[in-house]
DNA sequence: CCCCAAACTCACCTAAACGTCAAGGTTAGG
DNA sequence: CCTAACCTTGACGTTTAGGTGAGTTTGGGG
């Protein structure tokens, strides 16, 4: 236990953690951290000044955002990058509402945030859909399987009597 | 068009089709048959004579079984094989239902499918909720964005007024 | 100032899931 | 029986998503 605890101060005194540090708090190696840099998928975070990688709190939730999308749909990274970026569209999006600015432009970029978030849902209802599917599905053949068993408890030795679907 | 609409009689004249057609049907290559046979995610099929495969309706649904759990839960190809075996055992169960067998044997039979089933249901669930989660999360930002919209409409010029979530 | 844990940058390796020839056998219409 | 279209078994290539060192720097407690 050397150098612990430093992240000196980049900025002021924010919680910027060291890649090995989100590496144990996210589950994710280092070397993964630094392919989804090299991928684009994490943006290139503060280094101190010998090189060292500071992440941020934001880029730590990027991250896990990564890791939820890609469990969660199962898709190749290229495709998960392609939704984080319109995340970040969007965020940046909404860190640029406030300052007045011309309000056709901010019409625009919220129509193309809109658009984007629309696709993404789209998707994620397919998703749901054919999940909530299969869960019916299961819980049917459940059902039948529960009713061949009371069957079986009921009727000691023989005549079983339903012979219902799947 | 030479060699076509034949595949003979092995059985009787059920709808046996070659692997082409297959292919061709459900949308996945040659190489990809053979290497799920390959896997174990498909078994043999049925072969004619010359040893061109003869694949059937049974084996047409296995696969695409397989293709829908793929592009639904993302999985290797391992995990789909056991899913999929599960499967076959539980459909093997029906098929053995009937004949009036030793009681207690199928009543564990039947234990055991259920055991197999649940496991796949409570999995199909987290994977519901997780997305059912991110679906209301969307659904939210794009009430959002559509309420900054109407704000900008409303207010032709400036002085927006919500500031909400996300 | 010294030292070692922790990070850095290549570079090479692996496993999964196919893609892509190559060389040759099979089928069936003509 | 011939031939085009189809299939078969290899064998090797490719992409994705990292794993695994090797060799070198950096950081900070003692």
């Amino acid at each position: 236990m050397a150098p612990k605890r430093n992240a000196s101060d980049v900025a002021a005194d924010e919680p910027y953690l060291q890649i090995g540090e989100v590496a144990e708090r996210t589950g994710v190696t280092q070397r993964t951290l630094r392919f989804y840099e090299e991928k684009g998928l994490l943006k290139p975070p503060t280094r101190m000044e010998g090189g060292f990688r500071l992440y941020s709190e934001a880029d730590i939730q990027r991250l896990e955002r990564i890791r939820h999308l890609k469990q969660l749909l199962g898709f190749p990274l290229a495709e998960i990058k392609e939704m984080v970026d319109a995340d970040e569209v969007k965020m940046q999006l909404r860190a640029e509402y406030r300052p007045e600015a011309e309000a056709s432009e901010k019409r625009a970029q919220i129509l193309k945030a809109i658009e984007v978030t629309e696709r993404q849902h789209e998707l994620i209802c397919q998703k749901a859909t054919a999940i909530a599917d299969m869960q019916s599905k299961l819980e049917e053949r459940l059902a039948t399987f529960r009713g061949w068993l009371a069957d079986l408890e009921s009727t000691p030795s023989s005549a079983p009597k339903s012979k219902a679907n799947v």
